[in-house]
DNA sequence: AAATTCTCCTGAAGGC
DNA sequence: TGCCTTCAGGAGAATT
């Protein structure tokens, strides 16, 4: 499942074969993603030249000269870059044809997005309300403890909000949290500066650290199966519900917060 | 306004 | 072995 890091290797992998390349034509499969793929990508695209690839939270941003190309992952879409040609596997839904290479999108439980824009991506309704990039110095302590102030959700949630901060999802707001000793239930507007300070750092340390450990992993991205080695490895309690914790030895606690898996340590998130 | 629940989908895992 | 059920999850939409 595509966190920020996974997306942010993605476009570091996509970026240098597409970046001032032409498209040839624009093949589309399936246009039943999460919104319907827009009609016409081919004849919008073709004989367009890529003027970038960028990110905003876990959105990839492939910009040409009369518009944007918004993409999600979703939870199972990976994009890989193939030679020309390649037969399409089960749920390759979209090819972006250069002159020889495709960008192939598969996403076989279809929660992603195909977007275009003619305008501003930035002023994108998707786009234009997220929160700060948790890697920015506008995500700080001071910026997360006003915020959370404000409200009364467990901090995990808070966590979560898109419009809080992007790109922190499930494993790493877990990850996150257990760094920080910080109890997943915790009520936001309860916990102190300090608190948040080591919170802001901990988010920040594991997505840099996944995000370097994604650019292993992922730097053939025309492999096969694409899966990111970051999550086997170092994850100090997501999918590690009753297994002992790594600092205290006491068995894991597991729980649903907004309907999501919450792993925490009784004993050392407070 | 804020908080909570619902929804989309398929592959993997577990039960019998 | 095979069929059935359950679950996971990003995040916008709908509901409370």
């Amino acid at each position: 499942m595509p966190e920020l890091p996974e997306v942010e290797t993605t476009r570091r992998g996509i970026a240098p074969h597409l970046e001032g390349r032409t498209v040839k034509g624009v093949v589309v499969r399936e246009r039943r993603l999460r919104w319907p793929v827009p009609v016409g990508l081919d004849r919008t695209l073709r004989g367009q030249r890529v003027q970038g690839v960028e990110r905003r939270g876990k959105y990839l941003l492939i910009r040409f000269a009369s518009g944007t190309l918004i993409i999600h992952l979703g939870m199972s879409g990976s994009l890989r870059v193939l030679p020309a040609e390649t037969p399409p596997q089960p749920h390759d839904h979209i090819d972006l044809c250069l002159a020889d290479h495709c960008l192939r999108l598969r996403d076989p439980r279809r929660f992603g997005a195909v977007l275009w824009t003619r305008d501003d991506p930035r002023e994108h309704k998707l786009i234009a309300h997220l929160g700060p990039e948790p890697l920015s110095d506008a995500f700080s302590a001071d910026y997360l403890h006003q915020y959370a102030s404000k409200r009364r959700v467990a901090i995990k949630s808070l966590l979560m909000d898109s419009k809080v901060v992007v790109g922190v999802g499930n494993i790493y707001a877990n990850e996150s949290l257990f760094m920080a000793g910080i109890h997943p239930q915790r009520t936001c507007n309860r916990i102190s500066l300090a608190r948040c300070e080591r919170l802001v750092a901990a988010v920040k340390q594991v997505l840099a650290a996944a995000i370097e450990q994604g650019g292993t992993t992922l730097r053939d991205f025309q492999r096969e199966d694409g899966k990111p080695g970051y999550f086997a490895q170092q994850l100090q309690v997501y999918g590690r519900g009753g297994a002992p914790c790594v600092a205290c030895g006491r068995p894991l606690k597991e729980t649903r917060i907004g309907q999501r898996s919450t792993v925490y340590c009784g004993r050392c998130q407070r």
